[in-house]
DNA sequence: CGCCGATTTGAGTTCAGTCAATTTTGGTGG
DNA sequence: CCACCAAAATTGACTGAACTCAAATCGGCG
């Protein structure tokens, strides 16, 4: 998991696709790889931006936090995702990026990033492909900021997180692990741990899921989990997940 | 403000930026153009999608809907932006485009604008801006979407939405007109209408806006109104406008 | 003029937050 | 290995902001 400081890859996942990054258009990706940290940030909101994140390995997340110190988590950023933080002014972040596990990540200046997407299609393509399926999450989760209950926006936080380590192989029939604390989810879904903690509890009493130690997560009854979240996880799927190409 | 059906257009914008629409390459921009009715769906959420919609003049909204026939309304879309509701499939669409007043709009499919932006760096930069733009506004409300309270939520609201009208021209001063109901803001801020209505009084109340006949707003105190909101106006507006070449 | 939707206001309810105490967990040094 | 500490999780009691239900008024339009 926490490979050497500066990790030789050879290929490369981009949404759902794969690259040889031997290729010399694709010099960016071999030369740019670093190891961070868990709980380190990569880029705080207002800094100079200019630069996207494409994350090999490891959790991180996008986050605002308000004037008064509360977090919101936008996203989280896992393998074959790319970051963008820049805001309208193509010069500085408007997000926070963060490390929540020890990551490897490419971090690419966005000329060069655009230089490369001209040249590989293929790369623009999934790209694409990462951004629709960013966007598409962000839709989604904003619907259960604004309208679902706690039970819904942690029941929608859980299939949505599933759905994703999915393709990445860290799914295993319906059990994953998270590397979050009850907090971060509280972040994630505007929620308070106190109120995480309460909601995980009732649905581990229910027989909806079980929790193992320290957020190992297994799903026991989907159908009530979605009903619960008001979601179709297949259709989910197909919109929040990149397909390869 | 409603042209006839097939407008002739010359000039257009995107972003912060004007082009010329004669020019072979943005010929799309030409021969796309359609009037929308107050009211009506461009698009359902999980219709065929692979199109985007730059909006000539008016103001459409995105919105998702929950399965309990809860909308939230994900973003305006005015003069300029470019709404794109393709999910990661790359095909259907994920999120519902509704005209909010009548609209003036081009409609491209997404092969024909992906050749454009190849074809035309302006246009690819301008688009980038204004993609930007966006990512930075939903951030920002997803912010007060998880945490913020009732007055934050309608507070940011208010000054986004001036922000996004001043480039427009449509902000004189600190007053502007929103072609809004009070439901159309409860969809936006995550609360019903009702709890928008006692919010708008109070705020009335306290001498920070002032309001008119169906939604003419005039801000009365940015500062009060500003510390509301949680946001320095100066830099909220930077991240969240596009900004010319 | 009558109708329907939007706005306004009041009264009561509820879900999630706050505050607080306790237990559990994981890591560290002796 | 064990003692200790800090962070995380759990649970309870209470509070409060936003919701629901309801009624009255306003406004535009056929």
């Amino acid at each position: 998991m926490i490979p050497s400081q500066s990790a030789k890859i050879t290929a490369l996942r981009i949404g759902a696709m794969n690259f040889d990054v031997s290729d010399t258009m694709l010099n960016s990706f071999r030369t740019n790889v670093q190891h961070i940290p868990a709980n380190k940030f990569l880029l705080q909101d207002g800094e100079d931006g200019g630069k996207i994140i494409v994350v090999i390995d490891g959790w991180l997340s996008t986050s605002k936090t308000s004037l008064h110190g509360e977090v919101q988590l936008i996203d989280f950023v896992l393998t074959g995702d790319v970051a963008d933080p820049t805001a309208a002014d193509g010069k500085t972040a408007g997000l926070d990026v963060e490390a929540v596990t020890d990551a490897l990540v490419c971090i690419i200046p966005l000329t060069i990033w655009h230089t490369m997407l001209a040249a590989s299609p293929k790369l623009a393509r999934a790209n694409e492909h990462v951004q629709a399926a960013e966007r598409a999450r962000l839709s989604e989760r904003m619907l259960r900021l604004g309208r679902g209950s706690a039970e819904s926006r942690i029941a929608y936080a859980l299939i949505e997180l599933s759905l994703r380590l999915r393709p990445l192989g860290l799914l295993e029939n319906v059990s994953f692990h998270l590397p979050l604390t009850q907090r971060h989810i509280g972040d994630f879904t505007g929620l308070t741990a106190v109120h995480v903690c309460r909601t995980l509890r009732r649905f581990v009493r229910n027989g909806v899921v079980e929790t193992a130690d320290h957020m190992d997560i297994r799903i026991n009854d989907l159908k009530a989990l979605s009903e619960i979240a008001g979601v179709e996880p297949a259709r989910l799927a197909a919109e929040i997940t990149p397909v390869p190409d």
